[in-house]
DNA sequence: GTTTTTTATTTGTATATACAACTATACTGT
DNA sequence: ACAGTATAGTTGTATATACAAATAAAAAAC
């Protein structure tokens, strides 16, 4: 389990000073695990993985039409993975739907099932609840604040 | 290869509005894939994973003492991942060495060798390229407040 | 002094990530 | 119509992550 309440130079227990700019690196890395660990602890009840969520909630965004493997990748956060293993543990559970597309038979469309559909439905005030846990953190201001500084971080050059 | 230049909405290609709560968590989530992508680049030529870095990273912080493998995982970004795997890969680059603590049988002593440090020096200049690369997107004052932001919105409760 | 508990690490299994090679289908140009 | 190329997805291999079980040594309890 990942510490917080401490800066991050104690959590990574360096004995030098870091820059700022280094900090900012470990920083987000380290959120990213804190998130990543307190949302896993939602779905792990429910056997699903936080990339196998992903593709779920990206299906139901699709209200009711099929995606290809083409669409689901450019929707996920992680690019690289592999939408085929991941659909493969997806199909196992009969939450989602994979089928040829008739009309172009390279392409695979996958749907969402209605378990999938009532498993997310259930899921969703956890989920809620899980995005303002961390926000209700700051107020109002800082967070547009740090979404701001995010963004304008990491353009590239 | 990820993508930047654009609002977390455009990324995952949203349809609809996000609140700011769940973009904040978006964009630390990308923002980390970005910084390991460029990262990762640097390190490809020399066959090191991330977390090979940071481990012997960590090895030379110990100033030619050796760490033991409780150590090591306490001081990774990622407390979870499995350090006994990740040395065995360093072991086969003969960048570290393991050998049994004689005071205490249970643990291991783990070094960096000199390869090793050799060439941790070779990449330091393309590591403080890097962590300045993001980083000089935002003004001074800017850095220590996405730094402090980070650090307030992570707080457990 | 032997049993029990704790500590330190390793091993096994499943999933995820990264990347390259491969297969199959569709499209393009001649 | 056919060759070449582009597109969509799958498969293979290596590494990493997550977690539980196993092993072995040290420390504590009695």
């Amino acid at each position: 389990m990942t510490t917080t309440n401490m800066r991050i130079e104690e959590i990574i227990k360096s004995n030098v000073t870091l820059s700022d700019s280094k900090k900012i690196i470990l920083n987000v890395m380290y959120t990213h695990n804190v998130i990543g660990d307190k949302f896993s602890e939602i779905l792990k009840p429910h056997d699903l993985s936080s990339e196998q969520y992903n593709v779920l909630r990206i299906l139901r965004g699709q209200k009711g039409f099929p995606a290809n493997m083409c669409v689901i990748q450019e929707r996920m956060i992680a690019k690289n993975s592999n939408t085929t293993r991941l659909i493969d543990k997806l199909l196992l559970k009969d939450l989602v739907t994979r089928e040829v597309c008739p009309d172009n038979r390279r392409k695979i469309e996958v749907q969402i099932t209605q378990k999938g559909l009532d498993l997310l439905k259930y899921l969703d005030p956890m989920v809620i609840e899980h995005e303002n846990y961390f926000s209700s953190n700051l107020n109002p201001d800082e967070v547009v604040l740090l979404n701001d500084l995010l963004e304008k971080y990491r353009q590239l050059k």
